[in-house]
DNA sequence: TCATTTAGTGAGCACTGATCACAAAAGGAA
DNA sequence: TTCCTTTTGTGATCAGTGCTCACTAAATGA
């Protein structure tokens, strides 16, 4: 039943979207009443939570199997990134889902969602916190404040990295995502859709050289 | 009316969010009968791209302003992206409309949205474009394919630039989207939200030294 | 065997977007 | 002014939604 749920969510994610999922549409394909969906999952929007966490999850899984923990740092990181944007052209919904816009009034509890959505983020910074990263003089260092939490962060997970890598680490991250989401999200316009896969190659191809990676 | 429309439809949009946005409610909000609003507008698809168009336009207005078109390239750079993220942190909303992800099913009418869609980023890429910047031997060069395509669109918005530039500065443009969308959605933790603006001002400058400008 | 918990039912509530016949305004021409 | 036409707003209505609740059937376990 909850794999039933979980199955025709995605469907319906991947056939309307969000916003026009239904609860008792799911419920129809379960040939079931609407209100037994209510026995498994206490309302639409923990139904959505259990969607992002199940993308979280299948993301991750999708993206980091590949990766060679013993291969160059340049390697895993072209290995995550591709196979990030793998999963998010053949799953639009869900990546929309996972680092779209959230819905606002409902914020997907963050004990849910933070093991399984952290673990692709944290193995693409410990990939990059192997290279180094020479900051030019014309970019001023992080503010104590950015550097402790940064500090803090890099412990957290497990990696021993200088806060200056730290912050411009994060900027790839951040840039990574936005470029995969005007992919998937076609927001360079139709000539450009077509190009995905060489922008992301040379993405990666500029991120490995700004990194010093190989 | 049409303004009173907007009006309580961007009211809405901040305190419920798109996918709560209703119809009905803001027949209220005007004190006329739910029926009238479809009088000026066709349906709800209609009112959201409405809502697009116009947070496209504001944000334009807002970004673009206070930008010095005699200024070094770099401080226009500035201008622009610390004008984007003052309107995404004042407006998360309507960021998430133009920026976010899409609703399947309905894809905003490009003739509507091009225009002041695109404002932002010609302009964006017109600063870079001033600048210059050296492809590291380890990245390839772009593909004839993507250089075409690349020399179009720049002719159509008039600046004459190296194709290898274009690449890498669509990358810049798409990821100042993404790092601006992890702040105003959040994606990086609750730690990290208060170092917004210092994590923009060093992806500027680090930007600023990737193209060359000053 | 039998009490108790679990899972499913179907009627019902309040809400939504949208349509439609109708009526009230608002303009414009004679 | 009068009269016709177009525009704008009304209220009832429809199908669909999320969700609740009293109720029943099934499974569980002492």
């Amino acid at each position: 039943m909850r794999e039933g749920i979980l199955r025709l969510g995605n469907e319906q994610l991947a056939e309307v979207g969000a916003p026009a999922l239904s609860v008792r549409e799911i419920a129809r394909g379960l040939g079931v009443a609407s209100s037994a969906i209510y026995r498994h999952v206490a309302n639409r929007d923990e139904l959505l939570t259990l969607l992002i966490v199940d993308a979280y999850g299948d993301l991750a899984k999708s993206a980091l199997d590949e990766v060679d923990q013993g291969a160059p740092a340049g390697q895993q990181l072209a290995a995550i990134a591709t196979g990030m944007r793998r999963w998010a052209t053949a799953n639009p919904a869900r990546w929309a889902l996972a680092y779209g816009s959230p819905v606002p009034g409902y914020s997907a509890p963050a004990d849910q969602t933070n093991g399984p959505g952290t673990l692709v983020m944290t193995t693409f910074l410990r990939a990059l916190s192997l290279g180094k990263f020479v900051r030019p003089a014309s970019v001023p260092k992080a503010s104590p404040s950015l550097r402790s939490e940064l500090l803090a962060g890099a412990a957290e997970i497990g990696i021993d990295a200088d806060p200056e890598l730290g912050v411009t680490a994060l900027g790839a991250w951040t840039g990574l995502i936005g470029l995969i989401s005007a992919e998937v999200f076609q927001q360079l316009g139709a000539e450009l859709a077509s190009h995905g896969e060489e922008l992301l190659e040379r993405w990666i191809a500029e991120t490995v050289a700004r990194f010093d990676l190989s």
